[in-house]
DNA sequence: TATCCATGCAATAAA
DNA sequence: TTATTGCATGGATAA
């Protein structure tokens, strides 16, 4: 079974950019990060937490199987919005990556705007759709979509209905996944019903709708298209409007599922002008395929949505209250191990295991108060319809009260470029009790809804006048430091174009690489060839300080030809040379602005978010935190809690961290990184003095900037070096 | 000139 | 007294 999931993440990203990933045989970014992460923090089956692998799944994570390091490496497949903007080949920028409340005003935004972008670059460069939400079935379980929790629309989809997709499934899940990127938000309001519906009470009443839809029908205009968005993200109803074919579709559509479907239904059903454009292009072009794109959604929505709404009705009928209740069963970040409050033991269990998921129990109360969390949001959520509108940007927490769990956090946050990445967000990561026998799974729509209860639409608003200033600053950052790399005009444009749409997220993925790491100082226009494994879509470079301001070559990793699962996907976020300081007694690392702020979760406050960081060398999971401290008109990025990662993998100064997020479960990982010479020299033992610490730095920097130098082959803490 | 960030160091907390 | 936290400074670099 495959999951649609219909990317209702960062409102202005789907707004601004398309989404529709890859061509229909080409493997597409899978990112269900939100979703999957959501469910990560909420997958307890015994007390064990955010372990975020798939749970006897043939789904290789690469630490869990490092063979897959060693394997063919697959091919890369193409990306529609993979340029990148700024950068040369040396320094793709990172998209922005905002995942939590837009709502900071603070230098963050400034400092946003500074982000290069980064993203994958598109091998046919023909779709300058941006590529952004690559949201898909984050599955965590190919086989078992239907747990796929999705803060959006991600609807279980059996291959053998709706889409009719046959054996193997192969061009139908490729147009599922298509279609999987399809955002409903609420500002693109593809599906406008409201000129079908006047009133939302009316859809309740079918009586009223079968009125409502006479009238329609006589308009003949296809109310769905009504563009109201307005902006960049008008719809396509230029063309649409003026295709009576569609309309007919529509409109047949319409009276064929009038007793289900509600304009409450529709109104969450809106996509994108770009994703259209480009669904329609990948589907030949034309009114045709016009035509054939507005019936897969319809279809789709009837198929699964409008069924999956039937389902969750019945649902919370019984117990609406349920999806708090999931929410908040256990905290995955709940140490077991009071001896170690930083360490968080891993987990077999990683995603929800679909197969043993089983309608929630009745709720006992709206919220169960987490003794490890300390509070919990105790909403009067009203029943939740299955559909609301998506809020791209969640709020943070509000400030907790004293913590008295092991691993207290204000805000958990998910991996970037998942709308709902953020743990303090209302997405489902609210809280844990330990109570093994309660699911932490939340319906996708339920989630979505205790999301809203806690954003107003002012805020949303709010939030997205926010965004689309950062982005705005983001692309004249963008477009100043893309007229400096000029080996990849070529790929400016579209990486503007995605930046700029879309700075918030993430456009890429790669692979882990769990076994083997390489550092490019400088990485040069064209990647070295003879990499390890997976080792091609990961060339970060870096910047002055040593950090990812250059990121690797984001390539979609996953090929389903090659039998990778883009569920695999880990994302490069960041890296960090550490310094001295980083690695000294202070527990502390610091990170790179730029990318901190492009890849990690948005910080309102000073005191940050806790981050769970599951080590890839070792599979432990480290509570870490990720906060910043004011610095003169910016801020400075910080990683705490990092002594003991540090130690435990014997980082010195010198050697560096990745940071990564796994697309398809939403977890970060970490990896330490120890740097070893090429030729098996012995590591350079580090700076003795303040003194040789700067001429290290200095001469780091300079490496990072423009040498062409060798490559220093690193060895992963698993000692397995590369040369 | 602006920005980043490494790190010094003062303030505070904990042992 | 030691450890931790958090701010401020200033070098390096980019714009």
């Amino acid at each position: 079974m495959k999951s649609l999931h219909v990317a209702a993440n960062g409102g202005d990203l789907a707004e601004d950019c398309g989404i529709l990933a890859g061509d229909a045989d080409d493997t597409v970014l899978m990112d269900g990060m939100d979703e999957v992460g959501r469910e990560i923090w909420l997958d307890d089956h015994g007390g064990d937490h955010n372990h975020v692998h798939g749970h006897e799944d043939d789904d290789l994570i690469v630490h869990h199987d490092p063979s897959i390091f060693y394997g063919d490496l697959p091919t890369l497949p193409d990306f529609p919005c993979m340029s990148s903007s700024s950068s040369s080949s040396t320094s793709p920028a990172p998209v922005n990556a905002i995942v939590s409340s837009a709502s900071s005003s603070s230098a963050a935004s400034s400092s946003t705007s500074s982000a290069a972008s980064w993203a994958i670059l598109r091998s046919d460069g023909e779709d300058p759709t941006p590529n952004q939400n690559q949201y898909a079935s984050g599955n965590c379980d190919d086989s078992s979509g239907a747990l796929q929790s999705t803060g959006s629309m991600e609807i279980p989809l059996d291959n053998s209905q709706g889409f009719g997709c046959g054996e193997g499934g192969g061009d139908c899940i490729d147009m599922m996944e298509t279609f999987g990127y399809m955002d409903l938000l609420d500002s693109n309001e593809f599906f406008d019903t409201s000129a079908i519906f006047s009133q939302d009470d009316d859809t309740q009443n079918p009586n009223l709708m079968d009125q409502t839809l006479e009238r329609q029908q006589d308009q003949v205009v296809v109310p769905m298209l009504e563009n109201n968005s307005g902006g960049d993200m008008q719809m396509m109803n230029s063309s649409l409007e003026q295709d009576d074919d569609l309309a007919t579709v529509f409109l047949e559509w319409l009276k064929n599922n009038k007793e289900t479907v509600s304009a409450e239904d529709l109104r969450k059903v809106k996509i994108k002008k770009a994703t259209i454009e480009s669904a329609a292009r990948r589907l030949g072009g034309g009114k045709e395929a016009m035509k054939q794109l507005l019936k897969l959604i319809l279809e789709w929505v009837q198929t699964n949505h409008l069924q999956r709404r039937r389902t969750t009705t019945t649902t919370t009928t019984t117990n609406n209250n349920f999806s708090y209740q999931q929410s908040f069963q256990q905290d995955p970040f709940q140490n077991p191990n009071p001896n170690n409050n930083n360490l968080i033991p891993p987990s077999d269990q990683t995603c929800f295991p679909p197969s043993t998921w089983v309608p929630p129990p009745p709720p006992q109360q709206a919220f169960v108060s987490d003794p490890g969390f300390g509070y919990m949001p105790a909403p009067n959520y009203p029943q939740p319809p299955e559909f609301l509108p998506l809020l791209e940007s969640p709020p943070s927490w509000p400030p907790p009260p004293p913590q008295s769990g092991p691993m207290p956090h204000q805000q958990f946050a998910m991996p970037p470029n998942s709308q709902y990445n953020q743990f303090g967000e209302p997405t489902g990561f609210t809280g844990y009790n330990m109570n093994p026998y309660q699911y932490p799974y939340v319906p996708a729509g339920q989630v979505r809804d205790q999301r809203l209860l806690r954003l107003c639409s002012s805020a949303t608003k709010e939030a997205r006048k926010k965004r689309m200033a950062r982005q705005r600053r983001f692309l004249s950052h963008h477009h100043r430091h893309n007229n400096n790399n000029n080996n990849q005009q070529n790929q400016t444009q579209i990486g503007e174009t995605c930046a700029a749409v879309a700075p918030q997220l993430n456009t890429v993925a790669t692979t882990a690489t769990g076994g083997t790491w390489m550092y490019w100082p400088n990485v040069p226009a064209v990647p070295p060839p003879q990499l390890p494994p997976a080792m091609e879509t990961q060339l970060p470079t870096m910047d002055r300080a040593g950090s990812a301001s250059t990121m690797p070559r984001q390539q979609v990793v996953p090929d389903r030809r090659q039998g990778w699962k883009p569920e695999k996907n880990l994302r490069f976020l960041l890296q960090k040379v550490l310094k001295q300081s980083d690695v000294g007694n202070l527990g502390r690392i610091v990170l790179p602005k730029k990318e901190a702020e492009t890849h990690l979760p948005e910080l309102e406050a000073r005191d940050g978010i806790s981050l769970a960081m599951e080590d890839i060398g070792t599979s432990r999971v480290w509570n870490m935190r990720y906060r910043f401290w004011p610095n003169n008109k910016s801020r400075m990025y910080l990683l705490e809690n990092t002594g003991d990662f540090v130690k435990t993998n014997g980082l010195q100064e010198g050697d560096f961290i990745v940071i990564y997020s796994d697309v398809k479960c939403g977890k970060y990982l970490i990896r330490g990184v120890k740097v070893r010479q090429p030729t098996g020299q012995k590591p350079e033992a580090p700076p003795s003095s303040a003194a040789a610490t700067k001429r290290q730095n200095k001469s780091q920097r300079n490496i990072n900037n423009n040498s062409p130098s060798a490559n220093v082959v690193v060895a992963s803490p698993t000692s397995q070096t590369v040369k």
